[in-house]
DNA sequence: GCAAAAGTGTTACGCGTACACCCATGG
DNA sequence: CCATGGGTGTACGCGTAACACTTTTGC
């Protein structure tokens, strides 16, 4: 069946920048392209919207494809249309970026066929169309509201540590943070707060366990 | 002549929300349809994407079509596409925004037949499509980049004084501000320069004009 | 008892905020 | 000389930043 236009359509895809914080590091899920163009390259998921399907479906369609989560954070990131980036037609693609909690990362169910890989985003391997350039306006994106928003709640499952908390502060804002003043200032924000239970994690003193005060939810703070 | 593709394809439009500052306050330009659908109804500029034009040239076609002006402040805004939103066809719009300097907006130039007016963004008519909450959108992302970047000063000529200034940060932020605090909070940014020049504006003190340090240029701050 | 991470308080400095009067000009 | 907007300085308080030692546990 042949779908016809009185005037040329581009296609419009999304995809889909998948992070999570692995390996003392920020990285990214990709998959490997099984066929042309840019056959072998690694690539972020992504694909067709369906024409009766809206945005953010489709992007939370991708995402439950490769990792098998729903249920965590999703924004709509930028829509890169430039004419040439995909040598077949003209293809729009409206990016999005997802935030998974490491707990939730072990299953990626339901992936089809190619090869499929966490990789940290300061080593990435040569990507496919402009995928670095997204990889890299979805890095600066999630690293400016780290400043600014919970969102790195959004990396760690329901109860943490404080100390799980600020690793992820400074892996995304790629500095080192004071404990005393880190802990003042996220306590003083009231958007986390003490579960009272504790975790022993070694032979160390156990800690105290924290949970956000509005799960799922990411507050502007300042 | 048809064009045809083996799946649907949607339709891309842009639409460009256009601000100025007049009259004290915020104004966003709006056309008024001839046709149906919304035939009347005002409705955002824009129009269909060509196959071989970037996202970003379309929207300053559009924006240069309006207004007659190019080199202005122009900026990805979001990108609209549930289903439905157009009753035609499924459509889906890169949106964006523009900041006009309010001595360059006389010149509607280029127009085509519709009626084309400025009208205050907080007293709006009924707008065809979803195109109230894109302008909804628009406003809170130009009130928000005045708190941490030199927007503001894309709404006045390369030549103001800091009183016009300030009036800008007040529109745009509804509120009011301390004449000395604003002063040494926006020199002490380095953003902007004194000419050495003066203007005479009425029975008063002639003020001291200043322009951006880097024009054209939108720093962020803080 | 030792290694390893958890937990805790005080001080100093800079920035944001509050606030009122004189200056230059045109009419 | 009067009306109008232009231009200026200080004091206070809060929040951010720097900084080191004790506690609890496992081995």
């Amino acid at each position: 069946m042949q779908y016809s236009y009185a005037y040329p359509h581009p296609a419009v895809t999304t995809d889909i920048v998948i992070f999570t914080i692995q390996h003392s590091r920020l990285e990214v899920l990709l998959i490997q392209r099984l066929k042309d163009p840019f056959k072998d390259c690694w690539a972020l998921p992504g694909g067709f919207v369906d024409i009766d399907e809206n945005l953010e479906n489709a992007a939370m369609r991708e995402l439950c494809e490769e990792t098998g989560v729903r249920d965590v954070y999703l924004e709509q990131l930028f829509t890169f249309g430039d004419t040439g980036r995909d040598p077949r037609e003209r293809v729009i693609t409206v990016a999005y970026f997802a935030v998974v909690p490491n707990h939730l990362l072990q299953p990626i169910a339901g992936s089809d066929a190619a090869a499929v890989a966490w990789q940290p985003v300061d080593q990435l391997p040569a990507l496919a169309f402009d995928h670095d350039r997204i990889i890299e306006t979805a890095r600066s994106r999630v690293s400016a509201k780290a400043r600014y928003s919970t969102i790195a709640c959004q990396f760690l499952p329901k109860e943490f540590t404080l100390s799980e908390l600020q690793t992820v502060y400074e892996i995304l804002l790629k500095e080192q943070l004071d404990k005393r003043n880190f802990r003042k200032w996220i306590l003083s924000l009231n958007c986390i707060e003490a579960t009272g239970a504790m975790r022993r994690n070694g032979q160390h003193r156990p800690a105290r366990l924290y949970t956000p005060v509005d799960p799922g939810h990411v507050a502007f703070i300042r």
